[in-house]
RNA sequence: GCCGGUAUCGUCUAGGGGUCAGGACACGUGGUUCUCAGCCACGGGACCGGGGUUCGAAUCCCCGUACCGGUACCA
């Protein structure tokens, strides 16, 4: 049974880095059909709180990521928060010492840096390691030291040998054991390093896989050496390269959004999100396809398709994406999302639900195209959605204040009038009629009649927006075109 | 400094001893149309550098370089 995690530091909000890891960990979990566990490293009682923990907990549910054993969900390993397993930590750290494989050491990390500074100074390398002071320590020397009430911190004895792994991204990778030295894993105030608390759990929590960011590799040999200390299988690694910026940086505000409820927020949608993040460093390896739904990216998903270099996130390709997902999502569905966002625009009402929500549905289909993000709804649509459209004054001046105008309209007011049925065939005749008799140019009177009936010059095409309106509407705006035309410019 | 990782179009990537080095996003041009979007067609654009191995290297090896990460009683 394969068994997984993702561990994140309650921060507040799920960045989109951390979001990737956790969704390689889930693809893998579900592709396998293992155990997806959401474990919080809350160790730093400061920095967290139980309202950070629901902010990652929220992205994570956005993505769809569902876990099988963690916060809210129980399971037989917890618990998992880390903040409530100190005591484990504690009392792994002590039998690490009754083993012989770690020793308490009572040197401050004053002292260290005295020695390390000395050390470098004079050799002008910075390749001092911890020289063991406290490891030669007798039982005496210790006892000693115990009646002083010094505070003691516990370091693991790092063996010498190269420590080597088998990554499933990189392949082998190699740390000569020189290059280790003694680490502390408990800490004088009792409190666990971050590798003695991951190791311990991870162990506990039986995983097999460790599905983790890059910037974990030179944690590794660490944590190996913990793993066989406590005589535990030492479980498979994975490192996935980092996310950056457009500048190759590290991913940061400075770049834009970086969590991804902000994302949620702009109108983008999960399924895009997940789609565009599984590709973002991973690839199904042949064939052309990009556009993937989460069931097609577990059948597919594969630890050995990620790639071993870092990627920068490309919001284009996201938006991309979105598009993609937007454009197959079923009308009722698409109703369903962009109901809210209408909402938050003042501009729903409760009958695109009922009566009109086939109008509705028509109205989101003829905008689809054009709308990238499911918030652009509000904007491209607010026409539909109000009496009161925005009339953008350039396109006033430049289309409707136009010699003779007023009389066009007036003609084509009264040619829709004269309609047996107002649909997409007959509004266009009679607008193409009205051209002709009147000697202008069809293109004059459709971009007119378009700033009359949406206040903008860009939208979908003329007559199906007519028809969409119906006539009532369509006149209504006709007039309010002429009033516009009738009051003075700035007006 | 030391340790580790990575390097194919601007970006995400496929491929991998002999290929016209493929696709996608973005970009450019043309077409369709009432505008925009879309759609269709076409186009420009890449194997980090230097050595070596080889009949042949983008591919394998070495060395550089660049970038990223680590080097803590941070996680």
């Amino acid at each position: 049974m394969i068994r997984v995690r993702f561990a994140p530091s309650p921060t507040g909000y799920l960045h989109v880095g951390g979001a990737r890891t956790a969704l390689f960990n889930w693809l893998y979990a579900r592709r396998h059909g293992g155990v997806f566990v959401l474990r919080i490293e809350d160790t730093d009682a400061e920095r967290s709180s139980e309202a950070m923990v629901e902010g990652i907990l929220d992205g994570l549910r956005w993505l769809g990521l569902d876990w099988d054993e963690g916060p809210h969900t129980g399971g037989t390993y917890g618990p998992y928060f880390q903040s409530q397993r100190l005591e484990r930590y504690r009392a792994t750290a002590e039998r690490l010492v009754a083993d012989g494989h770690a020793y308490y050491c009572y040197c401050t990390p004053d002292d260290i840096r005295v020695k390390r500074d000395a050390a470098e100074a004079s050799s002008g390398v910075g390749t001092w390691r911890y020289d063991r002071t406290c490891c030669a320590l007798t039982g005496d020397d210790i006892a000693a030291r115990e009646r002083d009430g010094r505070p003691r911190a516990i370091r693991v004895r790092a063996p010498e040998r190269t420590i080597a792994f088998d990554d499933a991204v990189h392949g082998s990778i190699a740390f000569d054991g020189a290059n280790l030295e003694d680490f502390v894993i408990l800490r004088s105030d009792g409190h666990p390093t971050y590798h003695l608390s991951v190791v311990c759990d991870d162990v506990d929590m039986k995983m097999t896989h460790v599905v983790r960011g890059d910037d974990h590799i030179s944690n590794t040999p660490k944590q190996i050496v913990l793993y066989q200390a406590l005589g535990a299988p030492v479980p498979t690694f994975a490192h996935v390269p980092l996310i950056l910026g457009s500048d190759k940086k590290r991913l940061s505000k400075r770049h834009g959004a970086t969590s991804v409820i902000e994302y949620a927020r702009q109108g983008y949608m999960p399924e895009a999100m997940v789609n565009f993040l599984a590709l973002l460093g991973w690839s199904p390896g042949e064939g052309d396809r990009e556009v993937f739904t989460r069931e097609q990216l577990i059948a597919a998903f594969d630890l050995s398709g990620i790639s071993g270099g870092n990627a920068v996130f490309n919001v284009e390709k996201l938006d991309w994406f979105n598009q993609q997902h937007l454009w197959s999502l079923p009308p009722a569905e698409l109703g369903w999302r962009v109901k809210p966002v209408l909402e938050r625009a003042g501009l729903w009402s409760d009958v695109y639900a009922g009566d009109k929500h086939a109008w509705f549905d028509a109205v989101l289909q003829l905008l689809k195209t054009r709308a990238k993000k499911i918030d652009d709804f509000a904007e491209l649509g607010r026409y539909f959605f109000t009496m009161e459209p925005a009339y953008d004054p350039a396109a006033v001046a430049r289309h409707l204040r136009t010699d003779g105008m007023r009389d066009h309209l007036v003609a084509i007011d009264e040619a829709f009038d004269a309609l047996p049925t107002f649909d997409v065939d007959t509004t266009e005749q009679a607008v193409r009629t009205v051209a002709e008799v009147r000697g202008v140019k069809a293109a004059t009177l459709i971009h007119a009649v378009r700033v009359a009936l949406t206040g903008r010059t860009a939208s979908p095409g003329l007559f199906e927006v007519a028809v969409l309106l119906g006539r009532q509407v369509t006149k209504a705006r006709l007039a309010q075109a002429l009033t516009l035309i009738a009051s003075p410019v700035g007006g």
